[in-house]
RNA sequence: GGAGAGGUGCCAGAGUGGUCGAAUGGGUCUCACUGCUAAUGAGUUGACCUGGGAAACCGGGUCCGAGGGUUCAAAUCCCUCCCUCUCCGCCA
């Protein structure tokens, strides 16, 4: 959440910043009000507070020295403070609730670097690459030339090796979920491992719950806001997470890190559920929009000057996987209007998806400032000031494995059917070479 | 799921209604002393909200797992919940 004195400072900027991802003036006057009124009822419960407990010492001092007459007439006069003090409490208490739920609600700031604009067409397309031409930049895309054969979609592909199966997954659980088989599991998992080990000359692996209370939904911004989109356990108050963003950012909740353990670098692998309430029909063929996908997520805590230095390494090690793994992409900067909620800047990565047709989006790389860390009350100690400081948080998928699976089957397929497994998974799958055709 | 014990500051741990934001010990930092290290002595050391101030800082409030309640007054009494530990049951 957004910093509510800075808010107060900066009206007229904060209203500017925020209309340019669509929030409307009226909502921060909205807050400004009722910040306003908080205020004022709490100093007033604050004050009769004061005058309760120095009441309440006179008492003592009387009862001490034996003056019962005195105290019972000074306990009659605090009871009445009282009363006019449970007021003032229920007042300032809802208010500064009501306060606490619109904070909750207003998206992060843009960093002044992301681009501004209206729609998702304003996303701005920074570079591309391809194993055939390499690192290129602007948005101007020279697709490799991809064969026939390499133009058939996943599902048609996945079903015909029997590498994937999603008419049964649909018997099992709905549509939407998938299930890999066979070679096709195995490679799914070898993604996984395959990344895992990447990272781990600087990340800590970790293997969070995927269950979490509401309280870990909030302080990553996945709620109250889009509560519609999360698998929640009704019984149990629990939420199913739609990624480890959501534990890991928890992992040092209302904590006080030491500056000389800035940045902390964690990574982990884990299942992702997504109701996609507001996408039915969209993008429902084969693996391109699931409520189950497996993710390998690197995430990271941050000083504020670290911040822009682990932005850029924690998408350069996403892109790094995608150019070791051979698949074409592209990397777009989120504009005003695309960006996540929680974030000032994000960068997407789309890999091309030769049987389909379409930019699959893989990654997702974003910076959130204070925002979350606010939410999840997670700080630091300054070494040279020794002051508290709110960290950064960063984040970003390193990669999100059903739609690169796609990506692979499609990009891989030989003309006899067959698909060439990436090299660099070939260790990870007891060094088959090739999933074979049927 | 059942029975019991417990959750206090950076850590350990005392505190069963007022003088308790909280003893004591350890740690931290500062100073003194010692040729160095160590030891010793003195001091220091919480977070959050809010008002004032350029700031240092000063005033008020809150916080002893969380939320309610009783009371003039709650770490302390009552209720609900969460968590940890022990035993029993169940179980991958």
């Amino acid at each position: 959440m957004l910093d509510i004195r800075v808010v107060r400072d900066d009206l007229d900027k904060v209203k500017q910043a925020l209309a340019t991802r669509g929030v409307e003036a009226a909502v921060l006057d909205d807050l400004m009000r009722i910040d306003q009124q908080a205020r004022t009822a709490s100093t007033k419960r604050d004050e009769l507070r004061a005058e309760i407990n120095s009441i309440s010492k006179e008492i003592a001092k009387l009862m001490r020295s034996g003056e019962v007459d005195s105290a019972n007439t000074l306990r009659e006069k605090s009871r009445a403070v009282g009363d006019e003090l449970s007021q003032w409490e229920s007042k300032a208490s809802n208010l500064e609730a009501e306060r606490r739920d619109s904070l909750l609600k207003i998206p992060n700031v843009p960093s002044e670097d992301t681009p501004i604009g209206e729609s998702e067409a304003d996303n701005v397309i920074l570079r591309w690459w391809s194993p055939e031409t390499g690192m290129h930049s602007g948005p101007e895309i020279e697709l490799p030339p991809y064969s026939e054969h390499q133009r058939k979609p996943h599902w048609e592909i996945g079903g015909e090796l029997g590498i994937l199966d999603l008419e049964r997954a649909a018997k099992i659980s709905g549509s939407m979920f998938p299930m890999f088989r066979g070679l096709g599991a195995t490679m799914e998992r070898a993604l996984s491992y395959f990344a895992l080990d990447a990272h781990s000359d600087a990340f800590e692996e970790i293997r969070p719950p995927t269950l979490v209370r509401t309280a870990t939904m909030v302080s990553t911004g996945h709620l109250p806001k889009f509560e519609e989109d999360a698998y929640r356990l009704e019984r149990d108050d629990l939420y199913a997470i739609p990624t480890a963003e959501v534990p890991l950012t928890s992992l040092a909740k209302d904590e006080i890190l030491k500056e000389e353990d800035l940045p902390v670098r964690l990574t982990a692998y884990t299942s992702c559920f997504r109701r996609e309430a507001g996408s039915a029909g969209r993008d429902t063929r084969g693996l391109l929009r699931l409520h189950e996908f497996d993710k390998v997520e690197i995430l990271a805590y941050t000083t504020p000057d670290q911040a822009g230095e682990m932005h850029a390494e924690l998408l350069s090690r996403a892109e790094s996987l995608l150019q070791r793994l051979g698949l074409t992409y592209r990397v777009l900067d989120l504009c005003t209007s695309d960006l996540g909620n929680s974030s000032k800047r994000t960068f997407d990565l789309e890999c091309y998806s030769p049987g389909t047709g379409l930019w699959l989006e893989v990654s997702s790389v974003s910076w959130f400032g204070d925002y979350q860390a606010r939410r999840a009350n997670i700080r630091f100690r300054s070494s040279e000031t020794n002051q508290i400081e709110f960290v950064h948080t960063l984040n970003g998928s390193a990669l999100a494995w059903a739609r690169i699976w796609a990506v692979i089957v499609e990009t891989y397929r030989q003309s006899d059917g067959s698909i060439l497994i990436p090299d660099v998974l070939r260790g990870y799958m007891r060094n088959i070479e090739r999933i074979p055709s049927k």
